[in-house]
DNA sequence: ATGGTGGTCGTACCA
């Protein structure tokens, strides 16, 4: 079983990929970000062509969330964060995928420390936790995945002096992030590499792919019941490379479920 | 050089 998760920025500009991404790879859970679309603007009828259903949670412009799902019963569990700052965006979306919670978030960047927009972002993660704690135990089949836009550690950065104390990699931000792990969450990509170097996006200026001046930002989380079954968990890289590219690539795990 | 690219929408705003 495999779950991806991909910020697509547009699933109307990005659709093509998207469709290529369903037929090349075939997950069976894609979980996307950043649509910028409300629901009734969503290709529904496009992915429902190569036998998938999406739970859309869109908004115009800005955010909105999705979860498609090939050959597998899904029920939709929520779409509202409650406690959530004002205003109200479109940046959550969870699913019962079989015996599997499945979590798919966009975080809000932040824009630069100490901004309104920086204060917006530590709000609603901190009604994030709130959610994941109320809702959810460590012995559930959670799986909580998407564009975090917090890079964890410095090996997922590609130049942390560069970084330092940026946003995206603040020590307020990473404090939240390990809130998050400490559920405990763990880090799938990081229960198979070590090393630095593997980003999962990267500026659309100044050559920064072609340089893999990057940062690790989306992420697949898993709850322990699942650690066992976890067989792998990487980047697509390639994607990034086609014309016409998201900034991000997607990050994907094999669960033996 | 204090920018730089890209998406939305039809202009600034967001990332």
């Amino acid at each position: 079983m495999i779950v991806a998760s991909w910020n697509v920025n547009s699933i109307t500009a990005r659709l093509p990929h998207v469709l290529g991404f369903l037929e090349s790879v075939s997950p069976d859970f894609l979980c996307l970000q950043e649509l910028k679309c409300i629901d009734e603007k969503f290709p529904f009828a496009e992915i429902e062509k190569l036998g998938y259903q999406a739970l859309v949670n869109g908004e115009k412009t800005y955010n909105g969330v999705a979860i498609l799902t090939k050959g597998h019963s899904v029920e939709l569990i929520s779409k509202a964060l409650p406690h959530s700052p004002e205003p109200v965006q479109s940046r959550l979306i969870e699913a019962k995928v079989d015996d599997c919670f499945l979590l798919n978030l966009y975080v809000p960047n932040g824009s630069e420390v100490g901004s309104n927009k920086y204060e917006y972002k530590m709000l609603w993660f901190e009604a994030l936790l709130t959610y994941i704690n109320e809702k959810h135990k460590p012995e559930d089949k959670l799986i909580v995945v998407g564009d975090f836009n917090i890079a964890p550690e410095d090996r997922d950065v590609h130049d942390p002096d560069l970084w330092k104390g940026a946003v995206l990699v603040s020590d307020k931000e990473r404090a939240l992030f390990q809130r998050l792990a400490a559920f405990p969450l763990l880090d799938s990509f990081r229960l198979f590499e070590s090393e630095g170097g593997f980003y999962s996006w990267w500026d659309y200026r100044q050559m920064a792919f072609r340089r893999n001046n990057g940062l690790r930002i989306d992420h697949i989380l898993i709850t322990k019941p699942l650690q066992s079954v976890l067989k792998r968990s990487w980047i697509d890289k390639a994607t990034r490379k086609l014309d016409k590219p998201s900034d991000h690539a997607p990050v994907l795990i094999e669960l033996d479920l």
